[in-house]
DNA sequence: TATGAGGGCGCC
DNA sequence: AAACGGCGCCCTCATA
């Protein structure tokens, strides 16, 4: 067994005559990193000088001690019941997470930078008309000149316009939006802000990190979340732009090799029924066991109208409900993102957990128990500790409440999607889909024997690579590995969505 | 020149 | 007034 820290990065550089064999049950790595993490997803870090110092500073004044470490932290995991997780799931997908780095996804150069020009040219144009509507130049991406420029300088009257933490008037977008009217240049300033961060955060950056192959290779965090998700970085692959005319652009510059194509899988609703499930609210599994439109019926409920009866208002309200309700929304909340008054957003998340009342009462029963333990799991021993719910300032008590009800529902979404990982890669290895593990990368960066690769994971969706010839198949067997990767109260949905870019 | 906080914003 | 869970990265600006 291979025993020490960061083993992706030494996975990674593994060049290796056999693959590793992922026997289930067969611990073939010990990463000392990642059993500290499921012990305590709030620690600081997670090297081995960090966590020696931290917890052999009795024994060793902190000297570092990797033997010892893994001592503890076999005890912390056979306590703590998290032994599966560690041995049957995050383990084995360290090579798959290596693989995937290894791997990378394909860009399209030239089409980055055409769109970079645009960008840049309508950057330009926007940077003229602010400069000429606000009467002389200034640095738009400085809030502080931005907030001088709009309320003292060109008087834009501040009714509705909040302050920000460090009690600076606010020129975030919720705030240029109640503006909007109130001054031609503000438009501008709002098409300057989205067009500016597509361009600095995304195309970019994208452009100077791509390889020789046109490929960008990002590095998941495996430590990164308190919740069992990974995270993305470096480039951050699991936050690029989705909704708008110009994010579309960026995401068609994600391609599939030539022969290939790019394939999402994506779980429907997956943290919905993970709530339906825990709660065994029967309402809502009835409806997930219906297949219904899982917002249009909770839109039903909360309006008390028959389901004919709901308009795309009411959805929409509804859909906003149903996502806050796993985040611990409270009614304040509610009312800004629904646009609707306090008064009437508080009456809409009453008759929410009216109808829905399992959800309310599972809700109560995780913070109580968490209350009295100090700590919250999810069903799988994921833990996290939440000692902030005792806490005698509300604000911090209140806070640790929403994490605790969400911490359950996020993690076990994310154990399913981990499992999901590692049963299609090992599907992949045994169809002999992949030849990744024992053949070198050629020149070209083709691997042509590779059919199926998977690229990227986004919490609830995984992107493959798949080689035209065999699209049909591989589809059907990944979405059936997906959907049956972990039982559920309620069926389990996969879309999935096919095209040689990501714009799809 | 490097660092970190603050403000802001992209995703699920 | 008050923000709803989980992330990473951009720019500015003050400070070292």
């Amino acid at each position: 067994m291979l025993i020490d820290f960061n083993l992706k990065e030494k996975i990674k550089g593994l060049k290796k005559k056999g693959s590793p064999s992922l026997h289930s049950g067969q611990p073939q790595y010990f990463d000392i990193g990642v059993a500290f993490w499921l012990i305590n997803p709030d620690e600081e870090e997670y090297t081995p000088e960090y966590l020696s110092q931290k917890y052999l500073y009795k024994e060793f004044g902190g000297k570092k001690d990797l033997q010892l470490l893994c001592q503890i932290a076999e005890k912390k995991l056979k306590e703590y019941k998290l032994e599966k997780l560690f041995y049957e799931v995050e383990m084995p997908l360290l090579p798959v997470l290596a693989e995937m780095e290894k791997i990378g996804i394909k860009l399209d150069p030239k089409f980055l930078k055409s769109l970079d020009k645009k960008l840049g040219s309508r950057i330009e144009e926007l940077v003229k008309i602010i400069y000429k509507g606000s009467g002389g130049p200034f640095n738009i991406n400085s809030p502080k000149q931005l907030g001088e420029i709009l309320f003292q300088k060109l008087q834009v009257g501040l009714k509705g316009v909040k302050k920000t933490k460090g009690g600076k008037i606010s020129t975030d977008v919720e705030t240029l939006m109640t503006i909007r009217d109130r001054h031609p240049v503000v438009r501008h300033i709002l098409e300057y802000r989205e067009l500016f961060k597509l361009q600095s955060t995304y195309v970019k950056p994208l452009q100077a990190l791509a390889d020789k192959n046109s490929r960008v290779h990002t590095t998941y965090i495996q430590t990164g979340t308190t919740t069992g998700r990974l995270s993305s970085q470096n480039p951050n692959l699991q936050n690029i732009p989705a909704e708008g005319e110009w994010a579309k652009e960026i995401r068609k510059a994600f391609i599939a090799e030539k022969g290939y194509q790019l394939a999402s899988f994506d779980y429907s609703q997956i943290e919905l029924r993970v709530l339906a499930s825990l709660s065994g609210d029967p309402k809502m599994i009835e409806a997930f066991n219906k297949n219904l439109d899982i917002h249009k019926m909770t839109a039903a409920n909360v309006f008390n109208v028959p389901l004919e009866k709901v308009t795309s208002e009411m959805r929409r309200t509804a859909k906003t409900l149903n996502f806050g309700v796993v985040y611990g929304m409270g009614a304040m909340a509610f009312a800004k993102t629904s646009g609707l008054d306090f008064a009437k957003a508080k009456n809409f998340i009453e008759e929410y957990f009216s109808d829905f009342k399992r959800i309310k009462e599972w809700q109560e029963k995780v913070k109580s128990q968490a209350r009295i333990s100090g700590y919250v799991v999810n069903l799988n021993g994921r833990r996290r500790w939440l000692l902030e719910l005792t806490s005698m300032f509300r604000q911090q008590a209140a806070e640790a409440e929403r994490a605790a009800i969400n911490m359950p529902v996020q993690g076990l979404a994310a154990d399913i999607i981990k499992i999901a990982m590692v049963k299609v890669a090992a599907e992949i290895k045994k169809r002999k889909w992949l030849n990744a593990d024992t053949s070198p990368v050629p020149q070209s960066g083709i691997r042509g024997s590779d059919k199926v690769r998977m690229l990227l994971t986004i919490h609830d969706e995984l992107l493959f690579e798949i080689k035209d010839d065999i699209i049909k198949e591989a589809e059907s067997v990944i979405v059936k590995i997906m959907e049956s990767a972990y039982e559920l109260e309620v069926p389990v949905k996969v879309d999935v969505k096919i095209g040689k870019n990501w714009g799809f």
